[in-house]
DNA sequence: TCTGGGGTCCTAGGACCC
DNA sequence: TCTGGGGTCCTAGGACCC
């Protein structure tokens, strides 16, 4: 085995992905401006526009409304979580046909180790071309591969690749390659990475690889040391220097909900929250994880958002509990004064054990913990609706708050 | 322009411990 | 009655990605 041998990684982004599959199943939208992400007078923004809209200057994270305001005549659609995930499950199995080394980075890309595969596929280019062709043939969806030496050039040549092309960037040329290009082109250089950046003259990737290290690392900290080992196409810092996959278990897991109007009717509120609890109980128990953090997100009609979080004695992955303690962060936490337009619940501190109390409370989350995964069963069966638990819960105990003022934390009962 | 939802990682200050 | 320094946990916020 010869360890100098320069790694070989495919990056492999399907194109317009969303867009793609809409026009799956419903043909008609092809070769038309599309727009996936909601209606065009809604909040919201595009998840994803078809190469028609973008020539209308639509692009991702752009608001619906402004989206419809470059390009009136686009169809605007709903996305549909459930079929990308079918669709990324399929893409991933093509890929995993051509190397057992596969990271899924997000729903529509991936990493793939073709390390060694010459003898079973040929080389690199003649690989991904059969890639290609074998997406297409699976999936009817069109892809982009770059290949290099290291995941962060592959990324970026994947995306010089669009669309449905294929780069090979040869070893060895990786900073020659990188130069010319701007510093924006660096997963993880945004808006003000950028803005920070220019302001010390660097626009471009040579620009960036030229600077002594110690530069970067005295303003930049950590970022900055990690920036020079990019500028080089290295893959340094953060997510990127990890084997590929070699993802484990997810960090955090949460739910949000923006209204369409803003709102403070609290029952609505703590009705929202207890279903947002309640998806993130049922990821949790999924994953067979434990939380011990909980946090509640608020974002006002100014759009100010604050985040409080609450760190339990014991893990857990109850419906209850979540609710329970996310329902306290909002009461003592809300601005009653200001309307709320976003409301969010986030859960980190992962165990994969439940607590001590778990043990301690004469069974009681045990007994919980089955019903709960009894009711995620019928749900995977029979859809969402089947199963009424949770609103239930909701109901039940909103009951016992109104005829049963002690019940509210800090307030006494009357006695009659 | 009027700004979604699901994530990851980083920073920084304060509490607390040794 | 002046006050070191490291480590870890917790919390809040922000940049960034798809």
């Amino acid at each position: 085995m010869n360890h100098a041998a320069p790694r070989v990684i495919f990056h492999v982004d399907m194109d317009a992905f969303f867009v793609s599959v809409e026009e799956l199943y419903d043909p008609s939208l092809k070769g038309k401006p599309v727009v996936v992400g909601g209606k065009h007078d809604e909040r919201g923004v595009v998840s994803a526009a078809s190469y028609e809209a973008r020539k209308f200057g639509v692009h991702s994270a752009m608001p619906l409304r402004t989206a419809y305001k470059h390009c009136p005549q686009a169809i605007f659609v709903e996305g549909h979580p459930e079929r990308y995930r079918e669709y990324s499950g399929r893409v991933f199995e093509v890929l995993n046909s051509f190397s057992p080394v596969v990271e899924m980075a997000s729903i529509d890309e991936a990493y793939l180790d073709m390390t060694g595969t010459d003898r079973l596929h040929g080389p690199p280019l003649r690989a991904a071309h059969l890639l290609h062709e074998s997406m297409k043939k699976a999936t009817d969806l069109n892809c982009s591969i770059g290949i290099a030496t290291s995941r962060l050039v592959a990324k970026i040549a994947s995306d010089q690749a669009k669309r449905n092309g294929i780069l090979h960037v040869l070893p060895g040329v990786e900073a020659r390659y990188l130069a010319p290009l701007e510093v924006r082109k660096i997963p993880g250089v945004g808006k003000v990475m950028e803005k920070n950046l220019q302001s010390i003259g660097i626009r471009r990737i040579g620009d960036l690889a030229a600077l002594d290290e110690a530069v970067l690392s005295a303003r930049f900290g950590k970022w900055g040391l990690a920036l020079a080992g990019k500028s080089h196409g290295l893959d340094a810092g953060g997510w990127f220097d990890a084997e590929i996959g070699e993802r484990g278990d997810p960090k955090s897991i949460s739910h949000e909900h923006t209204f369409n109007e803003d709102t403070r009717d609290p029952e609505r509120l703590e009705a929202t929250l207890a279903h947002l609890a309640e998806k993130v109980a049922r990821r949790l128990r999924e994953h067979g994880l434990h939380t011990r953090t909980i946090q509640l997100k608020l974002r006002y009609s100014d759009f100010n958002t604050i985040t409080r979080a609450y760190s339990l004695p014991a893990p857990t992955q109850l419906d209850i509990d979540l609710i329970e303690h996310s329902r306290r962060l909002l009461r003592s936490n809300w601005d009653r004064s200001q309307a709320i337009r976003l409301i969010g619940i986030h859960a980190s501190g992962f165990e994969h054990d439940a607590g001590q109390l778990d043990l301690m409370d004469g069974g009681r989350n045990e007994r919980w913990r089955q019903a709960l995964e009894a009711a995620d069963k019928l749900r995977d069966r029979y859809g969402e609706s089947a199963v009424a638990l949770g609103s239930g819960l909701r109901g039940k105990y909103r009951e016992r708050v109104q005829d049963n003022p002690a019940a509210l934390p800090g307030k006494e009962p009357k006695k009659a």
